[in-house]
DNA sequence: TTCTAAATGATAATGATTTTCATTGACATT
DNA sequence: AATGTCAATGAAAATCATTATCATTTAGAA
């Protein structure tokens, strides 16, 4: 556990972790046009590992457990790059709060839980063939999409419904 | 070179939609089991006509031109009152506040250009029906769905293609 | 007309996110 | 390694949409 000592000119102490790749971070960073510091290792370490859909205020309290040092502005800026760059997808729900995770290789679509926020990820060519169809029809070209569906799970349905 | 006329921007191209006269505004509030208020039906007046997707401040301030006694509480509550009961449709995108139309007798989905603000509302049963089956795969019970589709409409991609 | 719960408007409160600003730090260049 | 510069940071305040509070008003039943 790394314990900051205030008042002191603190070093950052390395916790051994996880061997996650660091370098492919900072080479993510680098290609932002972003210099490399550790509070955007330390997001990107965060992200990497553990629950895939996250809020930025998970984020910031995971990583104050290890990094008290980092700013939650800080989290929500280096977010929001990331988001421009596309490197990070904000799903956003409702009125709840926007959640992040790392661009997946392989798009998707999401089926959001509006009782317990669970969401599932599912991915279905025939949808996207028919956006493609209807843009074409009105002679767009189109350049993105956002699919959000919204919905009860299993588990909250069957739960009953008071509350 | 694209140039983008401020005035210009936002426009909608319409699906038809019915005129509503006060009688039937009342019966409406009075099928939501409430009291009918002059504000209410001010509120739905103003939403049925002009621009189909308004946000709740943009509504207040439609509504306060002519009645300035209308507080946006009231507009907010009944906005949320009448989304409860479906009379009204909530459309959430990014981060942006949240836009309402009543409740279409057509289900309809966006396409929106991202040059020049254009929406076109369109309608596509097929996609609904994969929706559905997605839901039902992951044993969702679904009540909602957000689908926007983003390009570059016709006009705009002929008039070349800077920003 | 009277009564009472519902509705309202003004205002404060909330919660997520963004901005500000003084300080720190990354990193290209000596 | 030391330096200079400007991006990055953290703390706090600000913002923005939305909701809650509460004293006052009003719709509509009695």
């Amino acid at each position: 556990m790394t314990r900051l000592v205030k008042g002191q000119q603190n070093k950052e102490v390395l916790i051994e972790r996880e061997p996650i790749d660091i370098e492919s971070f900072k080479k993510m960073i680098r290609q932002m046009g972003l210099k490399v510091t550790k509070q955007r290792v330390h997001i990107l370490e965060a992200m990497s590992s553990g629950r895939a859909h996250i809020t930025a205020q998970e984020l910031f309290e995971k990583l104050n457990k290890n990094h008290p040092e980092i700013g939650f502005a800080t989290v929500y800026r280096f977010l929001k790059n990331m988001t421009e760059h596309s490197l990070v997808t904000e799903v956003r729900m409702g009125g709840f709060p926007a959640r992040y995770e790392l661009t997946p290789n392989q798009h998707h679509d999401h089926l959001n839980c509006t009782q317990c926020g669970k969401i599932v990820e599912f991915e279905n060519e025939s949808i996207e063939e028919l956006q493609l169809a209807v843009a074409k029809k009105f002679n767009f070209k189109l350049t993105g999409h956002v699919l959000e569906l919204y919905g009860q799970c299993d588990q909250c349905n069957s739960k009953g419904s008071d509350t």
